[in-house]
Order: C-alpha cells, then sequence, then structure tokens
DNA sequence: GCACCCCTGCGTAACCCATC
DNA sequence: GATGGGTTACGCAGGGGTGC
C-alpha cells in the first residue's frame, strides 16, 4: 500500500480504518491499494479520502467507524453527493450487508478483508471473513444519547436557541435542566458549539453536526419514540383530516411530497400520538408492522418553522431528511438530497 | 429460565453564583 | 436582598450480566 499525500489531522482513527481495509484488500485480492489523498476538498464538501485501487480510477472514499442497517442510508447519502465513483469504508461488514451492499451496487472494503469492487476491469466479492477482534463497546457522548439528541434537534431547528437560558432551552426540547449543560459541554468539547459570552454562543461546524445528528438519530432516538405501524385502507387520508388540531405532524414521505413535490408517499409517517385514539375512530386503522401509516410520538414543544408548506403541519426539515436518509431507498435517498440543498444548507 | 445485582441514563431539585 | 440562571448531587428506572 503506498500513500502518495496525505493530511491526517484529527481523522487519524478513521484513516487507520481506511489503512487497515486497504491492507486486508491487497492481503485477500493480492491486487495494489493505494491512497491519493486524505480530507479532500472537493466543491460538494469534504471527502474522507481518494483511493485508487489496482491500478484503476481513482475512488472517492466514506469511512465510517460502524455500518448498520441504520446508517447505511446516512452512508450512501454522504457518498453520493460528490457525484463522482465512491468507496465505502468501515471496520466490519457482516455478511447481510455485504449483501445488501453488492445488491446496491455500492463498492465497499472492510478491515477484515471483506471487499465489494466492480470495474471495468474487474469485480471482486469477498464476504464471511470474521473480525481479526470485537469492535471494542463505544462510548457514546451523552450528547448523542435520546435526551441529548433532542437538545440539539432544538437548537438546530431555532438556532436563537443557542442565546436562551438553560431553561428555556429545556422547555423547548422537552428534556430536563441538568440535560442541557450536559449537552453543552459534550458540545463545546468536540467543537461544534462555540461560547461568545457568558450566556450564549454559536453552532460551528453545523454541517457535520447535522451529520452526527442525523446517523445517530435513527439509532438511539427513533425507536424510543414507539414507533408504530398501521394499515389504512384509504390512501390520500392524510391529505384532508385536520392533523393540526391533533397536533400531528406528518414526516418522511408526505412531507417530503409536501415539500419536494418529487416522491409520491407510500408510508404515511406521523410525529404525534397524544390525539391518536380521536384520529383512529376516523380513519379505521389496523394494527399491521408493514402496513402504510407510521405513528411515533413529537419529542420537541418549539413550533417548527413552516419551511414553505401552507395548511399542513409538517415537521422540520432536519427531521424529514434523517428519516429518508434512514431508509436507505435510492428514491427516497434522492429527495433527502434535495430537501438537504434547499432546506438545510 | 429466573432472580438478583450492578451499571448507566436521565430527571429532579437543592445549592451556588451573578446581576440588578 | 431578590431574582434569574447554571451546576451538580442524588435517586429512580430500566436494561444487561451473572449465578443458580
Amino acid at each position: 500500500m503506498d500513500i502518495v499525500k496525505t493530511d491526517i489531522g484529527n481523522n487519524t482513527k478513521r484513516i487507520q480504518v481506511l489503512r487497515e481495509a486497504l491492507r486486508a484488500f491487497e492481503a485477500t485480492t493480492a491486487r495494489p491499494a493505494t491512497i491519493i489523498a486524505t480530507e479532500l476538498r472537493l466543491p460538494q464538501g469534504v471527502a474522507d479520502a481518494e483511493v485508487q485501487l489496482d491500478e484503476g480510477r481513482r475512488l472517492i472514499v466514506e469511512i465510517k467507524h460502524t455500518l448498520k442497517p441504520t446508517t447505511l442510508g446516512h452512508a450512501l447519502a454522504q457518498l453520493q453527493r460528490f457525484g463522482r465513483p465512491g468507496l465505502l469504508v468501515t471496520r466490519y461488514v457482516a455478511p447481510p450487508m455485504a449483501e445488501r451492499l453488492k445488491q446496491l451496487d455500492v463498492p465497499f472494503l472492510d478491515a477484515a478483508g471483506n471487499a465489494y469492487v466492480r470495474t471495468p476491469r474487474m469485480l471482486i466479492y469477498v464476504t464471511g471473513r470474521k473480525p481479526k477482534q470485537p469492535a471494542p463497546t463505544e462510548h457514546t457522548v451523552r450528547a448523542f444519547r435520546p435526551t441529548g439528541l433532542k437538545v440539539i434537534f432544538a437548537i438546530l431547528c431555532v438556532p436563537e436557541l443557542t442565546e436562551a437560558p438553560y431553561r428555556k432551552i429545556a422547555e423547548e426540547a422537552g428534556v430536563a435542566l441538568g440535560t442541557v449543560g450536559w449537552t453543552f459541554y459534550d458540545l463545546k468539547h468536540l467543537g461544534y458549539f462555540r461560547p461568545t459570552r457568558p450566556k450564549g454562543g454559536i453552532i460551528e461546524k453545523r454541517d457535520q453536526l447535522i451529520n452526527a445528528w442525523v446517523e445517530a438519530y435513527p439509532q438511539q432516538l427513533r425507536p424510543r419514540l414507539r414507533p408504530r405501524r398501521f394499515r389504512v385502507k384509504e390512501v390520500d387520508w392524510w391529505k384532508t383530516e385536520d392533523l393540526t388540531q391533533l397536533d400531528m405532524w406528518l414526516g418522511q414521505e408526505p412531507a417530503a411530497a409536501l415539500l419536494t413535490r418529487h416522491l409520491r408517499p407510500e408510508i404515511i409517517t406521523i410525529y404525534g400520538d397524544t390525539h391518536f385514539e380521536t384520529l383512529a375512530r376516523k380513519i379505521h386503522p389496523i394494527k399491521d408492522d408493514h402496513g402504510n401509516l407510521e405513528v411515533l410520538q413529537k419529542f420537541w414543544n418549539f413550533k417548527p418553522a413552516a419551511a414553505g408548506v401552507k395548511d399542513y403541519p409538517v415537521v422540520p426539515p432536519l427531521l424529514i431528511y434523517a428519516d429518508l436518509v434512514a431508509t436507505g431507498d435510492a428514491r427516497n435517498l434522492e429527495t433527502a438530497k434535495m430537501i438537504r440543498e434547499r432546506f438545510l444548507a
């Protein structure tokens, strides 16, 4: 493995994963792998690295410490934003995940030697190799635990809150006062928040903070929102029901459809279940784990900005984006990209 | 398989500090 | 001194691990 140019900076751990994966690739396939550059600055953002496999064309690299079904969508969205051939690199890809990536035609390498790479010159698919050592248990900072994610969500959606008293933030985010202090402590240490005066400050590296939130949300917070699925016979019921009165907010596909006109929603996602019984009396939902209606608890207390949609209560674009990306569906990823460019840039 | 124990996450509320 | 706001100790709940 040759390294042509490198600017590792504070990205050491990720580069270490990349090096291990390239070494494993060389050992498994007896083909050369070269790091061309790390932290590559492109018009669309900063790519983790650029590599060349078997002297073929160069690939933009997205490095993920861990790759799970819930984070796959986000990883793909990250990779696709550069509009160039990409490569996912991670510590370990289990066989089911490897099969899924192959089906999606997403090239990947892991540190155990598993790989899927397809070019005009070669096709490599290695799966079933075990990781050399079990993944160490990772300590998740409190900011990226469920309640911390609520605080981050609040300040990303309502940036003025970074100037507000902790009690106000706690109220708007729906968390205890103590949680706010811990969250800001973590955000400061991670470089996402810079105090500019004794009380208050500004969000730094907003793009990266959004990425971190989008990655953590489906793992940490979403499962705690009591997601439930139902089947509803009528398709467009959500267009006529007055959801605002029921404190219900459209998310994911219907929200994306209203914002972009790029999607026909198949699953209607709703945040806010306190008045679900009232709605149920009208639309007669039947419990079904694969149904076309998903209901989750609402986890914020602030009033989301309208985001250009009249007459419909729609969750903040950040949540729409996170939910779409978590599905990993190609069409949803395309729509997510549009939402990010239009509403989160 | 069950019961118990321990650890972690999180909310509550008391306490402390700064400002007016 | 009153009030507003941040910090932190403490206790509860739930989940995971361990022993029987």
